[in-house]
DNA sequence: CTTGCTCCTCCAGCCACTAGAGGAATTAAG
DNA sequence: CTTAATTCCTCTAGTGGCTGGAGGAGCAAG
């Protein structure tokens, strides 16, 4: 089975530049080329790719995907560093949720209290001008 | 009152740095100098910045707060635009919400699966392997 | 043979900063 | 007054994770 770039991209979603920039950081290896000096792929590099696509959408940056991507490739070793890396990554997500929604409460309640009137006397305008209108004042 | 650039980054808590970027890019307006060619601030540049530091707390873009300043400078229209820029904000929040939410749900699920015996059996790596395995598809 | 598509490389840009080099000006201490 | 420390200046480049475009070559179909 050899694939262009394009029919990977069509398996896996990924675009084909993508592809090529995935190559050079390293996340995909540098595959064989035809006697015109394309890209040729096979199985492995659409379940390498999928696998990559996957951990992006689940949020994974670049450099923890390498990590796992090195994990896979040795079934035999414990598989407690796949669980630090999920965990740690879990947890930033949780991080992410509380600010946003720290930050979505205030918004909602800006937003409910602006009076639709002028702009000199919008609640929007005035929390924004001044801090100390902020319930929490954390951030 | 006169400032430095190191006085009004104290008192906003922006750096010295993303104060002069700001005037790059034309959220701060480029401040009197002195004779040796310092930047000299007063308190309009003060109340500004704080607006602009508020904002971006809250998660506006930059051209957002672009037009909320120059809203902030016509008291007398009417808040309608304010409102819409805040309004869009926070539906652009709740998704990013709701996004890390189905994320999130899969990344625990996918952690609690683990077994903690070797990569080779390990649920992280095969739900990241296969995209078949997603409860919710729609990723 | 030509048309139109895909692919190639290289470079620039996105966002909102942040950091560093290399030099000038100001301030504090001696 | 001199020196040392600090702050400030401009300019450039880097961050992450791509995305888009220019300009050119390969390739399949009619």
């Amino acid at each position: 089975m050899e694939i262009t770039i394009g029919e990977l991209s069509k398996r896996t979603g990924v675009l084909a530049t993508t592809v090529r920039y995935y190559e050079d950081v390293g996340l995909m290896p540098a595959p064989p080329r035809t006697a015109g000096g394309r890209r040729s792929y096979g199985t492995a590099h659409v379940a390498r790719l999928a696998f990559i696509r996957h951990a992006r959408q689940l949020g994974f940056e670049v450099d923890a995907i390498r990590e796992l991507l090195a994990l896979n490739a040795r079934p035999d070793l414990p598989c407690a560093e796949v669980d630090v890396i999920a965990r740690r990554h879990l947890a930033d997500v949780d991080g992410r949720i509380e600010r946003l929604k720290a930050l979505r409460s205030e918004l909602s309640r800006m937003v409910d209290e602006c009076g639709h009137g002028r702009v000199g006397e919008c609640r929007v305008i005035e929390v924004l001008s001044d801090h100390g209108e902020c319930l929490g004042h954390d951030h």
